[in-house]
DNA sequence: ACAATGGTCC
DNA sequence: ACTCGGACCATTGTA
């Protein structure tokens, strides 16, 4: 079907997937040359600091364990955890080669042995250290910048970041801030950090057209309590954090094809409550369920499935006898169209903005994007107009039949910005 | 060199 | 029996 003749109207006309895959090109390489400015005695305290106490940690372990042991070794974790210490493995999920000691399963058993905590920990900090303290400062150039690459070889349209990866760096946790705050703006310059909020669930308002969403989006809610509200049947200022955790699950699982169990697992409950809770959201969301179920169709008939602006995603294997091979593809033919339109609105978003910016202020440049986020280094001076015009951008750049959102702040460092 | 496991991000 | 979308990278252990 074509997306555009809905409630859909793009104010950019006419411009296909493989049009904005060109003209992003560019973009990306001017991008990739600028780099972004790096603290790197930041990163070697904390470097510094954490090691220390992950060697803490870790003689805490060999104690605990009664011996000494490669941490790092899932097989002889799980042969400490579970052959010598013998704790439970009934709940937690196997691998091809045995018992997982992934940090989900381990958190299960964690009031069963006081080794589980600092394991968690040791995973925690050596993670940090291995992956982005210790080699993020030996790729910088003599400015102190680190240059990325980029590439448009995924398989929703999304835009990837290799050697190094600079859209996973840290934000969550105990150090998440800390390490993002060592990305930094040169002297006189400003970092602005702009993300859209919730993009995909208002793609996915307006793809599947569910009054409900859309509704919901119009009068500016929290789209969590809202759901929330609906599945729980309460009012909305009677939602608890826990409520609204539940609904946020639900919320992302709609973008992602979710299963019961796969809710449950995220949720850690049982698998006929989450069945519950998503029978109950698709009373309310039909347009939801139907745009599921057509998407599906699509997949099966055509063999592919595709986005806003065109792009195709052939899907092969969706007829296959295999139940999880053909179930894994439909919950693609969901998920595609979603994840690769809301990439495609960034991209036209990016390529706007950069005629923008070269005309207007030609001083500032786009360094890093991640997926509904934009970086920019800009002069201090003009560093709020900026700022307002990156917003400006983002949100105009594409009429949906809901208000988009965009969050934008400025600061000297990457978690100041945000 | 490669598979398996685990973990970070959106 | 087994599962929710998309990436990249580090470590271990085997070939």
């Amino acid at each position: 079907m074509n997306w555009k003749d809905k409630n859909l109207d793009i104010k950019t006309p006419s411009i296909t997937s493989e049009q904005i895959n060109e003209q992003i090109k560019p973009v990306l390489r001017k991008m990739e040359q600028a780099g972004i400015r790096i603290d790197c005695n930041h990163l070697k305290k904390l470097d510094e600091t954490l090691t220390e106490k992950l060697n803490k940690i870790e003689s805490d372990i060999y104690n605990l364990a009664g011996h000494e042991f490669n941490v790092s070794s899932p097989i002889q974790m799980s042969e400490v955890l579970f052959t010598e210490l013998k704790l439970p493995t009934g709940e937690l999920k196997k691998t091809k080669t045995g018992i997982s000691t992934a940090a989900s399963e381990l958190k299960k058993i964690e009031k069963d042995h006081k080794i589980i905590s600092p394991i968690l920990e040791y995973r925690e900090l050596s993670k940090l250290i291995s992956t982005y303290l210790k080699p993020l400062p030996t790729l910088v150039d003599e400015n102190s910048r680190l240059h990325t690459s980029y590439g448009l070889e995924t398989s929703t349209g999304r835009i990837n970041s290799s050697e190094p990866n600079l859209q996973n760096i840290p934000i969550r946790g105990k150090y998440g801030e800390e390490i993002r705050s060592a990305f930094i703006a040169s002297p006189g310059m400003k970092l602005i950090s702009a993300d859209y909020s919730q993009i995909e669930l208002r793609v996915v308002a307006c793809l599947a057209n569910d009054q409900n969403m859309i509704v919901s989006f119009q009068n500016g809610e929290d789209i969590h309590a809202r759901t929330a509200s609906e599945i729980f049947e309460v009012s909305l200022d009677k939602i608890t954090a826990e409520q609204r955790r539940v609904a946020k699950a639900v919320n992302f699982g709609i973008v992602y094809g979710q299963t019961p169990f796969g809710l449950s697992q995220a949720l850690s409950i049982e698998t006929s409550k989450a069945a519950e809770y998503i029978n109950h959201y698709f009373d309310i969301h039909k347009g939801i369920k139907e745009y599921i179920n057509k998407m599906i169709d699509r997949a099966h008939t055509d063999g592919y499935v595709e986005t806003l602006f065109g792009m195709k995603r052939y899907l092969p294997n969706i007829n296959s006898t295999i139940r999880h091979i053909a179930e894994s593809e439909e919950r693609m033919a969901i998920n595609t169209p979603v994840q690769g339109t809301a990439s495609e609105i960034l991209k036209l978003a990016m390529i706007n903005l950069d005629g923008k910016l070269t005309a207007q202020y030609p001083e500032a440049k786009m360094l890093l994007t991640v997926h509904d986020e934009l970086v920019v280094e800009v002069p201090q001076k003009d560093a709020k107009k900026v700022a307002q015009a990156v917003k400006e951008v983002m949100r105009d750049v594409i009429k949906l039949c809901i208000p988009i959102e965009v969050s934008v702040g400025i600061g000297n460092n990457w978690a100041e910005a945000k």
